[in-house]
DNA sequence: TCTGTTATTGCAATCGATTGCAGAGCCGGA
DNA sequence: TCCGGCTCTGCAATCGATTGCAATAACAGA
């Protein structure tokens, strides 16, 4: 019945073409610019009732659908934001591209992600998007030595970071609290008797792995402890392997650490790889703390204690940063910082025969 | 420097008007057409080799960038996929996206993904995406029981599934073969001695789901296990926790199973807990195997024995059947089943005094 | 030298929707 | 009865790129 429906009202080839604006206003004998009106919420008022309710009723009939190309052509904007993720497939991003989509889409725009993928030039990416005339964009991608800043900056739309920060703070960003992160971490540990606490830091062109080594650093000072018991050794990847290799390496070191701290969930169940190579029990040799409590860390033997950060919040406080740009609002605050969360689960335990931390 | 030299090439007002083919025709006095004609690979040979080159020259220059909504307005493609997604949130997604994705961006494709989510409307997101003009479609999301079909058949652009079949195979699909993935599950647990298997169905309105029931139950009949040995309990959704009510479900059964299929990690994973709250020991008590394969399922305690399926190539494929379409090559292949693959881990281990298993 | 090609380039229409401007009709008030 | 003002609708230009057709120039062959 459909089919026998679509193909009556077809009003041309049998390979169905769309209708136009022009289609509903000819059955309608109006001008196709009552038309636009009459289908644009903010032009309706315009119309006469009973003509647009008449223009409303046609365009249904047809099956009339905006075409956005030609809109956006007229107007110049697209409703499109480009998002451009460093990897699809890392398990910590979906929550935040979720959290972006929904908030965007919310307002009538669509988003192209985009996967930088080892090769792929960033500065490419991003202007192919603009040639797609985008409205927007999101980086979740941004390194600290990145001329893709001062390339948005100079010919760009408006454009938002996530999860990320530049090196200048030159760009709205939305991402989590790293230092208080790390801070949460180390206070931990030292409150369960451990002293020598060691970080598997990421890769330190990113913005990411540079402050939560900085928090790290900060945080085993806070707490008193010796920076020659306070190993840091990088990764130069946020992966399991380069994770196994890192902690390797620390615990190839004279005194080793009674606990790790990593700097992310995948470098964390590499140092798992590594304590098992090595011939070591997590958490009964070593304790081990990971950052961002991906899906699934708690399944792993042992659960892993990590730190929780609140990735759809920072997916949603980055698109909401960008609507408001877009609106033209200019808000004042440029840089939104999500409080991060300690998980407690079976990787950390306390630390020899001083259980009862100190009081502090 | 770039600062300086942008502004001195506007040639319109301080906010950077995007440069047009009309302004790299005034820069080489040319007629607009012939720069048109210059910067398509198609239609280069029309145009003198040195008038190519200092149009190509000018557009560099001015940074011009072509307006995709103005071509695509123009030539009625718009160059955009759309991708129907079920939950990108879901682990099991990214390869597949990727796979797409890769695809798709070789050709100059861009992809726009839409997560459906619980409440939205999938035929209602399907109109959005041809409002927006895509070239084509690529659903994971189908159920067996879905009018999207129907109407993606009615006047909808090229259409692939990926992931999922239609109850009628009308539309051309990339998938997984799940019977021969129930077949490896349900042989491995045979070889191993079990005689009691149990299996948790995935939603029987989805096409895995129905799917793999189908293939478990021709499978174990084959092995010769007679039905009341071979309960099957069904999750509503492909979540831990209904994994974990049905697993209850099938615990409480009069004759407990030895072993127990999931038609899913998910699933599987809520068998883990189904297990500890029932007091369980796998693979002690209770021998479990998953399906897909997902990230991180070598990780849990125990790790997960599972069927591995080729999602990468899932996506890949479905992209090709798509690009196929789009160039108007219509393949005769239009189901495209991929083969898996069983990984053996610690979740599965012989059961009871016959430790040999038949030779076969 | 003249004619028929061939190689380049310009012209103008077109894709579908939006929007400033102008004109038509209608109302009430003086 | 006439006019100002208001409401509604039509007209036409426009966004940026593509492409069939026409025009021109150059060149070869006779």
């Amino acid at each position: 019945m459909k089919r026998t429906l679509s193909s009556a009202l077809g009003p041309r080839t049998a390979a169905a073409t769309r209708p136009t604006i022009k289609d509903v206003a000819a059955r309608c004998g109006v001008h196709p610019s009552t038309v636009s009106r009459a289908l644009s919420p903010a032009m309706k008022h315009l119309v006469a009732a009973d003509v647009a309710e008449r223009i409303q009723a046609a365009a249904n009939a047809l099956g009339y659908r905006l075409n956005m190309a030609a809109k956006g052509l007229r107007t110049g904007r697209s409703g499109l934001i480009g998002v451009l993720a460093p990897d699809i497939a890392d398990p910590g991003f979906p929550p935040v591209l979720s959290g972006i989509a929904d908030q965007l889409n919310a307002q009538g725009y669509a988003t192209i992600v985009v996967d930088v993928g080892r090769d792929g030039s960033e500065q490419d990416l991003v202007d192919r998007l603009i040639a797609r005339g985008v409205d927007g964009l999101v980086l979740a991608t941004v390194t600290l030595r990145d001329d893709v800043v001062q390339h948005c900056l100079d010919a760009a739309p408006p454009v938002v970071l996530v999860n990320r920060v530049d090196a200048a703070g030159l760009l709205p960003s939305a991402a989590s609290d790293d230092a208080a992160g790390m801070r949460l971490a180390v206070e931990h540990l030292v409150a369960l008797g451990h002293q020598r606490i060691g970080h598997i830091a990421g890769p330190q062109h990113i913005s990411t792995g540079a402050r939560r080594r900085g928090g790290f650093e900060a945080s085993v000072r806070v707490a008193g402890l010796a920076a020659r018991h306070t190993p840091v050794e990088v990764a130069e990847t946020y992966t399991r392997a380069a994770g196994r290799e890192a902690a390797l390496r620390l615990l190839a070191r004279r005194t080793r650490p009674t606990a790790i701290v990593a700097a992310n969930d995948l470098l964390a169940l590499g140092v798992y790889d590594a304590l098992a190579a090595a011939g070591l029990a997590c958490p009964g040799d070593v304790s081990v703390v990971g950052h961002n409590d991906m899906p699934f860390v708690d399944m792993v033997s042992p659960p892993l204690t990590t730190v929780r950060i609140a990735q759809r919040d920072m997916g949603e406080a980055a698109a909401r940063l960008l609507l408001d740009r877009l609106a033209g609002r200019e808000t004042t605050t440029d840089h939104i910082v999500l409080a991060p969360e300690l998980v407690i689960r079976g990787s950390t335990i306390a630390r020899g025969p001083d259980r009862s931390a100190p009081p502090r």
